[in-house]
DNA sequence: CGGAACCGTGCACAATTGGTGCATGATCGA
DNA sequence: TCGATCATGCACCAATTGTGCACGGTTCCG
C-alpha cells in the first residue's frame, strides 16, 4: 500500500531469495529483481549482492530494512486509524492459517464475517506457518493463525508482527486398537519410548514439536516412518507401523483400527496457536472484529473440551 | 521518494488550493486533483471536500496528514541515514531562499559545492519564506534559507521542518542625502516617527517586521508608498519621498541621494535568518555539509561588521 | 443583476512506468 | 560433465499517470 516495492523487499530479507520473494508476493522473478533495481537506484544505496548463484542483502541493506520496519508499522498504524474513523468498508481481506487452524478457526471466523460484512470480499490462504508470516509481509493476507515457535519469523518478527494467544492445543497419542497399551485411559510417554514413531518430515513446525516433547523427557525417540499428511500418519498407524502424536484438534476422521488417547504425566506437550497480524494493523476495524471472534470460538473449544473432560 | 502523492498531498494541506499545489509541485493542477481523488480511493476515506468554489480538507483528512508528518519524517531519517552510511552521491541537490539570502548566503555555498562534489546537480531558487517551505514539502528543494517569522508554515511547521539560526540581520533606515538627520551617525526610529514611511506591498515578512518594529515603539508610521522591489524603494527614498528600512545584508547598489544608518535607541528591530530542512533529513551528508558551509559564512558576515564597527 | 475571473474536475489522448515470458550466463550438486 | 537452479537482461505488452482543454459552479465586482 504505502510502496509495493517495500513489501517486497520485506519478502525478500525474510526469504533470501528473488525466486521464493516472487512465488510469494505473486510477482514474477523478473519484477521482483526490477523493483529490487530501481529501488536501489532511486534510493542511491546498495541493497543487494550477488552471492554465489543467489543474492544476499548487503549490511547498509539490512540496516535499510529494520528501519523500514519501523516506518511500515506507523503505516499501518495510520491506514488503521483512517479506516477506522470513517466507517468505510473495506474491499477485501486475507486470512491465512495451516491446515487444523484452517479448519477449526478460520472456516468459523469467515462464515461469520461474511455473514456481518457481506461487502468485503475475505480470502483463505491456507499454508504452513513461515509461510504465513511471509504472505503478510507480502500484503497477501491481513491475518494468520498459525503455531507460535521461535523459529519463526527468527528476530525480526518482532519489529513486524504482533501476536495474540487463542489457545494451547495439547498434542494426544493415536495407537494402534492393538496397542499394549490401548485400553488405558491415559498414556505417559515414557511408557512408549521404546515404540516406533511416525512423525512428519522436514523441518516442519510439528517435527520441532516433536522432538520438544521428548527432549524435555530426556528420551530420544526412534523414528521409524515419516509422513507428510495427517491421514497418511494415522494410516501409517492404523496398519500398526508405529505409534505418534496428533493434536487435539487434528480429528482422527473415520480412521480404524486406531485409538486416540490423552497423555499423562508430568510433560504435557502442547502447541501454542496465535494469531498474528503485522505490527500496527490493529485498530483497523476488520481486524479487532476477527481477533475478537477467534477469541470466542478458541474459548468455545476449551469450554467444550473440558466438558468433555467431566464426561470421560 | 516514499510516494510522490504524499507530498502532494501535503503541499496541498499548507497552500489549501489545488491550483497552487500543482504550481509548487510541477504538477498540473488535473493531475493534483487526480492523485488526491485515487489516494482517497485506495485509503477508502474521504480526503477533501468541496467549500465553495474550492476545496478544503476534511477532519479525518487532517488527521492523516498529521500521521503522514510523522511518518514522512521517519522516512527522511532513513533515507538520510542510509546515503550516509554508503558513500554513495547525491544527483541532485536544490537550494532555495529569498533574495538577499540567495546573494549573499546561497551563492557562496552552492559555488562551495559545486567546487567539492562536481557530481551533484545543485540547483538554485530564489522565492519568499512561505512559498520555499512549501517546495521544500513538495520535495522541489531540500534545503531553504529565510527569515523565521511565527506565521510561516504556521503550527504544522514543527512537526515538518527543522531550524538552524544562521545570523541575526538587524535592519537599517535609509535617508535621503538632503533629510535633516542625514548626517547623524545613528538614528532613533521615534525620531522618525512622524516622516513618511515607504514599505513593501501585500503582507510580506519584511512588512511584518516592518510593523513589528514600531509596534514595539508604541508608534504607527504613516507608510507614504510602498515598493515590491527594495530597489524601487531605494530609488523613492532617493527622489525625497520618505524614509525606509532596510536589512544589513541588502546592499544600497550605486544608489545616489541616499544614506543609511544606524538604528540607535532601545529598539533595536532585526531579522533572524534560518537554515530549514526537512524534518528527517539532518543526516544526509549533503545537508551536513551546506549546514556547516552556511554557518560558517554566517560568522564570517558577522565578523565582518564587527570589524566595520570598531573601524567606524 | 450580469459578467468576468477563478477554481476544481472530467475526458481524450500521450508518455512513461511496470508487468510478463523467455533466453542467457553463472553457480552448485550429483 | 550434465542438469538443476538462480538471478537478470530484453522484447513486448498492459496499465498507470501525466497533460491539455472544455465545462460547471462559485465568487467578486461593476
Amino acid at each position: 500500500m504505502i510502496d509495493p516495492r517495500f513489501a517486497t523487499l520485506r519478502v525478500f530479507s525474510s526469504t533470501g531469495s528473488v525466486a521464493r520473494t516472487a512465488e510469494l508476493t505473486g510477482y514474477s522473478a523478473s519484477a521482483v529483481s526490477a523493483q529490487l533495481r530501481e529501488l536501489q537506484r532511486t534510493l542511491g544505496i546498495k541493497l543487494i549482492t550477488k552471492e554465489g548463484r543467489g543474492v544476499r542483502l548487503t549490511s547498509a541493506g539490512r540496516h535499510f530494512v529494520a528501519g523500514l520496519d519501523g516506518i511500515v508499522t506507523q503505516w499501518e498504524l495510520l491506514a488503521a486509524s483512517a479506516r477506522n474513523a470513517s466507517g468505510q468498508v473495506q474491499g477485501q481481506f486475507g486470512l491465512g492459517g495451516f491446515s487444523t487452524a484452517a479448519a477449526q478457526l478460520l472456516a468459523p471466523l469467515a462464515a461469520n464475517l461474511r455473514a456481518t460484512r457481506p461487502d468485503t470480499e475475505v480470502q483463505l490462504i491456507e499454508a504452513q506457518p513461515q509461510r504465513c508470516l511471509d504472505l503478510l509481509l507480502a500484503e497477501r493476507i491481513d491475518l494468520a493463525v498459525i503455531v507460535a515457535s521461535q523459529t519463526s519469523g527468527g528476530s525480526a518478527a518482532r519489529d513486524r508482527f504482533e501476536q495474540t494467544v487463542l489457545l494451547d492445543d495439547p498434542l494426544d497419542v493415536v495407537l494402534p486398537a492393538t496397542h499394549r497399551l490401548a485400553q488405558h485411559k491415559s498414556v505417559a510417554l515414557e511408557d512408549l519410548a521404546d515404540d516406533p514413531w511416525i512423525s512428519e518430515s522436514g523441518q516442519s513446525v510439528y517435527r520441532a514439536l516433536f522432538v520438544a516433547a521428548f527432549t524435555s523427557l530426556g528420551v530420544t525417540p526412534h523414528i521409524a516412518h515419516e509422513a507428510v499428511e495427517w491421514e497418511t500418519m494415522i494410516a501409517f498407524i492404523g496398519a500398526g507401523l508405529g505409534v505418534g502424536l496428533l493434536p487435539r484438534l487434528a480429528t482422527l476422521g473415520d480412521a480404524q483400527n486406531v485409538v486416540r488417547r490423552r497423555i499423562s504425566g508430568a510433560a504435557k506437550p502442547s502447541r501454542r496457536i496465535v494469531a498474528v497480524t503485522r505490527k500496527g494493523s490493529r485498530g483497523s476495524p476488520l481486524i479487532e472484529e476477527s481477533l475478537d471472534i477467534l477469541q470466542r470460538t478458541a474459548k468455545d473449544i476449551i469450554s467444550l473440551r473440558s466438558a468433555e473432560e467431566l464426561d470421560g
